[in-house]
RNA sequence: GGGCUCGUAGCUCAGUUGGUUAGAGCGCGUCCCUGAUAAGGACGAGGUCACAAGUUCGAAUCUUGUCGGGCCCA
């Protein structure tokens, strides 16, 4: 009868399941995690320690999260938890951005516009509570998503006091001389009623009317008289400037007429047509071809700043117009010459002021030209083009008409085209005060990662034109100004009058300003100022949040640590939170800037519905888990963009299982194991103990560097590495025999088991801020006593580096590991061969030279162990012995199938099997562990 | 059209100041094990480093251009 000495074997033992079942066993760690309070446990825990701030930046309370959120909240997530680790009290308040055009939007449909079929008040009452339930339903999202945070008591820019703040802060600004009013082109959109943000628009193809019109010379013999010509040549009939446009609506509001001043200008005669032209040199062959003129010669030329302040006919008006200059005329289209209405273009409106030109605006808020307007009084500026185009033939001023398809800004809402109006707005100005320069000055000063992104934001900063905060809208906070009916100048004690607002809002919410009679603060000057009743651009609102949070959470401070945001943010909030914090407090509010790339198809493709190739968060967490999709948030460098797709998050997830495994079979070995009774002394330790503690001492370093360096892809690469090649395919396999056969409470086996403990300690706090749950899962198998969770942990202080020189340093092992692999090589010849199955089958002679023969003796016997093979033998290499070469100098091998019986106990081939009478099918080592006093071991 | 940016094996990433036959893990193929077992191990096959010119004794690496993505702007 056989003994059963299976049962002799310490074998791996755990409950900790190998199967994840993330979608189901997440939940209930949240559940364990919001029973903790955990948020708080760590807030605690960590006072006192060194402050790291991340600052969130509030996503738009609308609809449920997308893939582009998960990243966003995730990266931050996994900033937030390891400087945790790495020692930081780093609190993280989440927010979101309440007010603006979307939610009004959404509203409007449920339940009509305001103003309209509803009062303005109930109107924003509705905004709010729809805000509300937005926000609910991202922040279970998020919360879902593993991302730890205040989630009780976010930032909301529609609270009270928030809304309060922002009027405190447009003050601040105003008091700082930052703040302007003025008339000028504003992107507008006729449907809304409202100017938009350049974040509104979006630009799509049109077909719109492309028309060549002549404005005629008044004085002709002094434009001649200008250029260089031939006297009596200089051909016959009226002479005009050829203007080209695709917006003939426009021409109503014409003010001048621009030319390059470095342009090539020329005089066209044209005796067919008895009429002479003046266009750019370089375009008068397309002109001339468009316009169907074939027999024309030049008859005088000259640069553009040589007509300076000629004065032109006005098409179809009685109103004289001067020839301008401006460098913004190209010649990539069009004639060269360029009709410029002031209240109609960003770059018209910007000659016009250098002119002095009237900024002309002769169309209403609903697009229609006003009353006043001749010709065109009451018409919509769209359908308005034709009846222009009809006006311009009936005065001859039209020379030729085409329709052109081009990008043309639209509406990103209403998707119909916008216009560019001059509407009376309110501004940031970004030089008056220098702002500019100063914002500027400090970006300089801020880390910006990628280093990129600060020729990015330096680019859009020195080129950007003048903040318009202002909207014509009801959910929004209000410009809490009175302008002088008369003078249009803010009121003396503005300052005063917006803290007085502030603490009104802060009681009763915007409606406090909207509801306000002007006489309650303002006494008999009432009747003379005007409530502003214009609400601030939504970009306000989230670039305060420095001020309105930052200042006033005591748990965080001003400047931020690290703002983290897509890449599309440095035109955004990175650039809003920046200006509006220079415009406040003369700095920058945050110290470093980190932007990530969009997320992408595994084409390279942007997401979009109607490709189909869209990725949802919920989708990818109800099949594989939330810690796969933060895993694969890491394993990502984000830094460009970010691929997902099935095959993708599939890899993600076998790597997934790989460390899930590797941490169980540490744990299962970890079995009867108790670190206050069993731990061995360094000393005391085996060598390759040692030596697997020392990896683990090397990777936690590089570990570290790489969170340190928000290189989380690194992180995940390092640890996956250790998991499957040092671990798995080394430490782990080679510790088997030690594991199992030797005696429970013997020095080799919890010499093993402190090296393995020392791991998993380590392990778990490096996988603890990307797989959140699986980490505080294997935190509460592991032995010993221990905190709540990981998240309450720092990096973990117990590892140990081998000491370099000594006999069983680094160096030796990695060349031990050499000799494994051509070992290796060997074997599978034999297992090709079927000589043998398992490696444990054979047995390895090594021919060695003297060096490699001294240091593969070092480990004496044992050297079999690292092999996992029944035999391994050290000679010196003689001639003839046959070996056969490998790829490290100075060693041969021979490898050949074992001869012994096999040892049911430990598998091994020896010659002693079957030498205790009692023990007839186990070898000598075995007997010595099941009824000796238990095998020594020294090195393997 | 402009600014910024990305393009190394099927996938995710390394690749130091330009210097031998470009690396890793995963996946894939073949085999082994059955004492981590819906696991584990071994070996192996995969790359004109997007493309093209140029600089250089030598280029994945530097320059220019082309192609294809991305973000932002017009």
């Amino acid at each position: 009868m056989t003994i059963d000495y299976k049962a002799t074997l310490n074998l791996p033992a755990t409950n900790f399941p190998m199967k994840a079942n993330l979608p189901q066993r997440e939940p209930e760690q949240l559940e364990r995690w919001r029973q903790l309070d955990l948020y708080r446990k760590i807030r605690t825990t960590f006072r006192g320690r060194p402050k790291f701030v991340l600052h969130d930046g509030p996503p738009y309370a609308n609809g449920e999260i997308h893939i582009g959120h998960a990243v966003n909240k995730v990266l931050k997530d996994i900033i937030v938890k390891s400087k945790g680790l790495a020692g930081f009290d780093a609190p993280y308040v989440p927010g979101w951005d309440c007010h603006g055009l979307p939610i009004e939007l959404m509203v409007e449909k449920k339940i009509g516009k305001a103003g309209v079929r509803v009062e303005a008040g109930s109107f924003r009452e509705a905004c709010r509570a729809y805000a509300a339930d937005q926000v609910d339903i991202q922040r279970r999202e998020f919360i879902r998503l593993g991302v730890f945070g205040d989630w009780e008591n976010p930032y909301l820019t529609m609270d009270f006091r928030f809304e309060a703040d922002i009027v405190r802060a447009l003050g601040r600004i105003c008091a700082n001389g930052h703040l302007v009013q003025g008339a000028k082109p504003v992107h507008w959109c006729t449907d809304c009623g409202s100017a938009l943000a350049e974040a509104e628009v979006e630009y799509e193809n049109r077909s719109s009317p492309a028309i060549d019109v002549r404005f005629q010379v008044l004085d002709e013999e002094g434009l001649i008289g200008r250029c260089h010509s031939v006297p009596g040549h200089v051909g016959a009939g009226p002479l005009s400037v050829v203007i080209w446009t695709t917006t003939p609506w426009t021409l109503p509001a014409n003010q001048a007429v621009a030319l390059g001043p470095d342009v090539d200008y020329v005089v066209v005669d044209c005796p067919d047509q008895a009429e002479r032209l003046l266009v750019a040199d370089a375009l008068m062959k397309d002109v001339m071809l468009r316009v169907g003129i074939e027999n024309y010669r030049v008859v005088a030329y000259c640069k553009g700043s040589a007509l300076e302040g000629l004065e032109l006919r006005h098409p179809f008006y009685e109103r004289r117009v001067p020839v301008i200059l401006g460098d913004h005329v190209t010649l990539e289209a069009g004639t060269g010459a360029v009709h410029t209405a002031p209240g109609h273009g960003q770059e018209d409106y910007v000659a016009g002021q250098r002119y002095g030109l009237p900024v002309d605006n002769p169309v209403g808020d609903n697009g229609k030209f006003l009353p006043n307007t001749p010709l065109f009084a009451g018409e919509h500026v769209m359908s308005a083009n034709d009846h222009v185009i009809e006006v311009l033939k009936a005065h001859g001023a039209l020379l030729h008409e085409a329709r052109i398809e081009h990008s043309y800004p639209h509406c990103w809402r209403h998707k119909t085209p916008v216009i560019f109006r001059a509407t009376p707005q309110w501004f940031i100005a970004m030089d008056q005060n220098g702002l500019r320069r100063m914002a500027l000055e400090e970006i300089a000063k801020v880390r910006w990662i990628p280093d990129w992104g600060q020729a990015r934001i330096e680019g859009m900063v020195a080129n950007r034109p003048d903040w318009c905060v202002s909207r014509q809208r009801n959910w929004g906070v209000p410009i809490a100004l009175f302008v002088h009916r008369e003078t249009g100048e803010i009121h003396p004690n503005s300052l005063t009058l917006i803290e007085q607002v502030a603490q009104r809002i802060e009681r009763r919410g915007i409606d406090a300003w909207f509801d306000l009679d002007p006489a309650e603060l303002l006494g008999d000057e009432a009747a003379h100022y005007r409530k502003m009743s214009d609400t601030l651009d939504v970009w306000f609102d989230s670039g305060v949040t420095h001020f309105c949070v930052l200042e006033r959470r005591e748990e965080l401070g001003f400047p931020a640590d690290l703002y983290l945001e897509g890449s599309d943010q440095h035109r955004g909030w990175f650039q809003s939170s920046l200006l509006a914090s220079v415009a406040i407090n003369g700095v920058a509010p945050y110290r470093q800037v980190l932007t990530h790339g969009f997320t992408v198809d595994a084409h390279g493709k942007k997401m979009s519905k109607s490709k189909g190739n869209v990725v949802a968060p919920q989708k990818v967490m109800q099949n594989l888990g939330a810690d796969v999709l933060r895993l694969w948030v890491a394993a990502t460098d984000y830094r460009a963009e970010m691929s997902v797709s099935d095959e993708i998050l599939k890899r993600t997830a076998d790597v997934y299982r790989r460390l899930r495994n590797t941490a169980r079979y540490l744990l299962a070995n970890l079995a009867g194991f108790d670190p206050t009774r069993h731990l061995v002394a360094p000393d005391d330790m085996l060598a390759l103990d040692r030596w697997a503690v020392d990896r683990a001492y090397q990777l936690q370093r590089e570990v570290a560097e790489a969170y340190e360096s928000y290189q989380f892809h690194l992180v995940y690469q390092k640890v996956h590495h250790f998991c499957s090649v040092d671990l798995g395919s080394f430490y782990l396999d080679v510790l088997k025999d030690r594991q199992y056969t030797c005696q429970e409470n013997s020095l080799p086996r919890r010499s093993a088991q402190t090296a393995l403990f020392y791991i998993a300690e380590a392990l778990v706090r490096w996988l603890a801020p990307i797989v959140s749950f699986t980490a505080d899962e294997i935190w509460r198998h592991l032995p010993g006593p221990r905190s709540e969770s990981v998240f309450l942990e720092t990096w973990y202080e117990s590892l140990f580096p081998l000491a370099p020189g000594s006999l069983y340093d680094r160096e030796f092992w990695d060349f031990v590991l050499k000799v494994r692999e051509a070992v290796s090589k060997e074997l599978e010849v034999l297992r090709v061969r079927d000589a043998i199955g398992s490696s444990l089958d054979a047995e390895v002679a090594l021919y060695a030279s003297e060096p490699v023969f001294e240091a593969l003796s070092r480990i004496g016997d044992e050297l079999r162990f690292v092999f996992i093979t029944s035999s391994a033998t050290v000679l010196r290499r003689e001639a003839g012995t046959g070996g056969l070469p490998t790829e490290i100098d100075g060693l041969e091998l021979v490898v050949q199938a074992s001869p012994h019986s096999k040892c049911i106990r430990c598998w091994q081939h020896r010659p002693d099997v079957g030498s205790h009478p009692d023990h007839p099918e186990i070898c000598g080592r075995c007997v010595e562990n099941v009824a000796g006093s238990g095998e020594i071991r020294k090195y393997a």
